[in-house]
DNA sequence: TAGAGGTATTGTCTCGATTAGATAATTACC
DNA sequence: GGTAATTATCTAATCGAGACAATACCTCTA
């Protein structure tokens, strides 16, 4: 199979305890034998198996990581954070990825099976997976979730994700601040959804001005909607607002498109804002300003955070939640307007 | 740490070596006894430890994928691919991705390191990736390589990826048959790029006509170029081409962009067709005609192609270079003329 | 030159599970 | 009732590396 210790003790005439010791910082060896373990091994291409650490320390330096990749872009760039802080701390990630042919119970099965350290998940809209994860816990595994909250019953899972209050509000001073005083919100989802509490921090923030209006309008959740009948419905009413905030980049597609078919421009005709972390923004035009989501961030801080409490071992300090504060990014889509 | 064979024996009263036995179906035992161990084992909640497995049998059921993820969409429609043919063999990936400060030696390491059964890489335009795949070759084990091909003289490494004379050559014929004698081309990148090859088989497809003309326009590579320059200088020629095709979706982008600016209306005025794999084609207006790559077929074949070496062992047949053929899509970018 | 005090090296047990070979228990049959 | 045949279970070795206790080998000193 594949080089081993005992391999190297007989090349280099002493006993495989030798090896290991010659190869770890721990205990003394003559430097006359380290020197000739050291090459023999180096010679050979000798590599460590980990999967023996691993059964020996229970520590596979290894943890796994549950995401359906939807959003294409968020979950590629969340995923890259989390990478970033495994690799650096010498983890490595199994990727896992719940499908309806492969449920997720089998999928932590088969991270278990494997021991990983600990288990990091974007959950889907479904709540099932959070009944599974006890399957992890039970064992005293730690479990982190991104993005999207697990319920908060479940008080050993923690939490990272975009602080989406902060982020809409941003949208509203922003927006405020360029003079606009009748603004509209395009929405979709449900209650429990992130969208949901975009629009509704949006929206207060925008009547603690006192001189600002704003309406809503929510799209019911189709997959990929692009949000036009909202869109339509908020550009047609009279007085029309002088901007929109859509509570996801893909709404504000949606919004363009049809304010393009009205024959209304942007900026000049309408400002638009999203929230998102998408590269549709700059793809549009003009360029779609909004609330930047950093999902890099969110998954080199949900890395760490699990880290930490595979270090920390058994006692378990209580529930973390770490929101991390979105960016807002002005760029060609909204007028600054005489008040 | 978490239940073991003993944990069982010793509720049961029997000896580990009977456990293990009644586990697996090898064997006989007791119908009475086996049910016992089982429901013990049930309670408990017992879980195999593959790592063990894996040092005693060789296989870790684990393979290693190397990706840049650089192109979100298309890389995470390559995973999938993998994911699913993995899975469903009980074998599960593990991750990583390349970076200047994680260069790929160490990956490699860490995958060798933790016994992986075979590596699966998509490699970045450096050629540099291929000297570091000698580290896992010389341990017999198989790599595959994904979308991009490594050099003809890596024998060891098969692969798997688009077909790009096929679909440039379906993308000449449909744009022959829709009427078209003035073609151009817009590309980008060197010579030994996919995006030349297509350019390449798509022209000597035109010229076949006989009683066509086409013109090939090469935009220098800078990241994320949307090859305006190169559009641009297209459309300005006279007589202007009636159609254009765009070696890479993201080009095809730049494309409408100009033409939009020059006041020209696709289909219209103007015909326009891409090659790619990614989600724009749709989310452009008019939705863009074009090859579209099936990168979720590339990496189930990838991923069995690898499934196979690993299980016929040593004895490596001759490489395999395995061509997913695209398929062409009409959408509304292209007009028909008259002859 | 015996014994103290080092340093260098080795034997052996351990992790969790599989497996071959050895025993024990049961059944079959004359 | 005794022995062979069959079935059920156990003992012990194995995989690769680490940890610790146990020796072997020096050197120095009284």
């Amino acid at each position: 199979m594949s080089i081993t210790l005992k391999d190297i003790a007989e090349r280099a005439q002493v006993s495989q305890a030798t090896v290991s010791i010659a190869m770890g910082s721990t205990g003394r060896i003559s430097d006359k034998t380290r020197k000739r373990v050291l090459s023999i091994a180096d010679e050979l291409g000798y590599r460590p198996n980990l999967l023996v650490q691993g059964i020996q320390k229970g520590q596979t330096m290894t943890v796994g990581v549950l995401m359906a990749f939807n959003d294409h872009v968020f979950d590629v760039r969340l995923f890259n954070g989390i990478h970033e802080t495994l690799s650096s701390a010498n983890y490595v990630p199994i990727v896992l990825r719940p499908t309806p042919v492969l449920p997720v119970l089998q999928q932590i099965h088969s991270l278990i099976d494997r021991r990983v350290d600990g288990i990091l998940i974007r959950p889907a809209k479904e709540a099932i997976w959070e009944r599974h994860l006890n399957e992890a816990l039970d064992r005293n595994l730690p479990v982190v979730s991104m993005d999207i909250e697990t319920r908060a019953d479940t008080p050993r899972v923690d939490f990272v994700g975009t602080d989406n209050v902060v982020g809409a509000r941003a949208a509203a001073d922003a927006l405020l601040e360029a003079g606009h005083r009748r603004v509209a919100v395009v929405t979709t989802g449900v209650e429990t959804d992130a969208m949901h509490d975009r629009a509704e921090a949006f929206a207060s923030r925008i009547e603690e001005h006192g001189d600002a209006t704003v309406f809503c309008v929510n799209q019911p959740w189709v997959d990929n909607t692009k949000g036009e009948d909202a869109a339509l419905e908020i550009l047609n009413k009279k007085p029309r607002p002088t901007a929109v905030f859509a509570t996801m980049d893909h709404l504000a597609m949606g919004v363009y498109r049809v304010a393009h078919e009205l024959g209304l421009r942007i900026p000049e005709d309408l400002s638009v804002a999203g929230f998102g972390a998408n590269v549709i923004a700059d793809e549009l035009t003009p360029p779609l300003s909004g609330v930047r989501q950093k999902p890099e961030q969110t998954g080199a801080r949900a890395a760490e955070l699990l880290l930490q409490r595979i270090h920390e071992g058994d006692e378990h300090g209580k529930r973390q939640r770490i929101m991390i504060e979105p960016e807002w990014v002005n760029l060609k889509s909204i007028k600054t307007i005489g008040s």
